[in-house]
DNA sequence: GACTCTATCAACACACTGTCGAGTTGGTCA
DNA sequence: TGACCAACTCGACAGTGTGTTGATAGAGTC
């Protein structure tokens, strides 16, 4: 009773017990989830789909996961810890050409995303209804706006931003208008930016917001 | 066979039939929705709860509605083409001041929706899952992005704002923003701006972004 | 060879949705 | 008035999905 039992956590929404090897089932499950979402949305795929395609039946696959949702959490959770990965080496590089280094950083994330187009959907399905998804996004997006919001900070201290709107609330619209775009983009939505334009407009908005001086007019 | 049986189209969506008293019933059920829905979350709501709440049993509210989602539909019908109505008048003020002129836009818009926060948020949860609802939106948003634009390249054509992003981008990475920001901060959740900050917020970057010069830099 | 732990599934209990058919009721007209 | 029709109502059913329970098979100790 002494090994490999600490240090889980994040897999908390995993199998009830560690060890054994059934381990390659809980991967079927997420790489049968991974491929169904690239086909259909969250609310089309069924536990049984999910157990079908690993292999098992629909009871087994509780003994896997508690939910469908858990699967798509871990999922979820996967891919926001990789654009966090990203997202950390990005910062640094503004000094030069804030343009340049905005749009470095904005396409890093983006490209975490969306080279996740299912997962991301299913993601932003699954906020509607479940709160675990909702804390978990919450959290992630908390990180972005606090990094944002103080690199606006520093770029106003250099002088290189003129003063303007609080940092926080202008990073929240900031990204907030990111995350819309690009969910409407990936979705291929109604009246969406084409995947290729998507960076560009939004770094012109964004150096606009945050360098532009317009003033009371 | 000859009385009121046309000019419906947009009621198509309700009872099967028109004529007849039971008018009551499908207002009580569309009420009942709304109320509903400003305490708990669509995916929370059941027929059961709509029928009871209209004091029917739950087959017969079948004889009304087709299903809950043609409930919400028909609410967010109203409430879309309500917005509609204060966006016509809201277009023309702007030569004078462009900031006080987008502020009066952005507002009228905000209020209509924002007395909605029920119907607001179910909307939202039903465009995940139903291509009507995803259409009755995209329908509206496509109007919404066509005005904008015109806007801004009239602004530019009377030199009023600087040349810059396609206007239909802009005014879609935007509007876009607008639907987010405002989501959050309806719902509450996690990283959202103040109700009452929302529209300082998003007019400031509205006019940074169509106005501001910043140029290649 | 008794014991234990992983792993598996048939069968069940629920919660919803949507439909069918058998009513009831109020107005119309022969 | 009484036969008829359309609006309206609901009990009972069928279907689909979720999550649980209990019994069991096998692999690895000791």
């Amino acid at each position: 009773m002494a090994v490999s039992l600490p240090a889980r956590k994040a897999t908390a929404r995993g199998r009830r017990t560690p060890r054994a090897s059934g381990d390659e089932r809980e991967r079927a499950i997420l790489a049968t989830a991974e491929r169904l979402l690239e086909e259909r949305p969250l609310s089309a795929i069924s536990v049984e789909d999910l157990a079908r395609g690993a292999g098992i039946s629909r009871p087994t696959f509780y003994f896997y996961f508690p939910s469908k949702d858990a699967v798509v959490l871990t999922l979820v959770e996967r891919t926001v810890a990789e654009s966090d990965a990203n997202r950390e080496e990005a910062l640094a590089k503004l000094a030069a050409d804030p343009r340049a280094g905005w749009r470095h950083g904005l396409r890093a994330s983006f490209e975490a995303f969306g080279s996740r187009r299912g997962v991301v959907l299913a993601a932003a399905e699954l906020r509607t209804t479940n709160a675990e998804a909702r804390e978990l996004w919450a959290g992630a997006m908390e990180d972005w706006v606090t990094d944002v919001s103080s690199i606006i900070e520093a770029e106003r201290a250099r002088g290189a931003a003129p003063p303007g709107l609080p940092a926080r609330e202008l990073a929240i619209a900031l990204l907030q208008m990111n995350e819309r775009v690009q969910h409407m983009a990936l979705a291929g939505e109604a009246p969406a930016l084409a995947e290729d334009r998507v960076l560009d407009v939004l770094v012109d908005v964004w150096v606009r917001a945050i360098y532009g001086a317009v003033a009371a007019d």
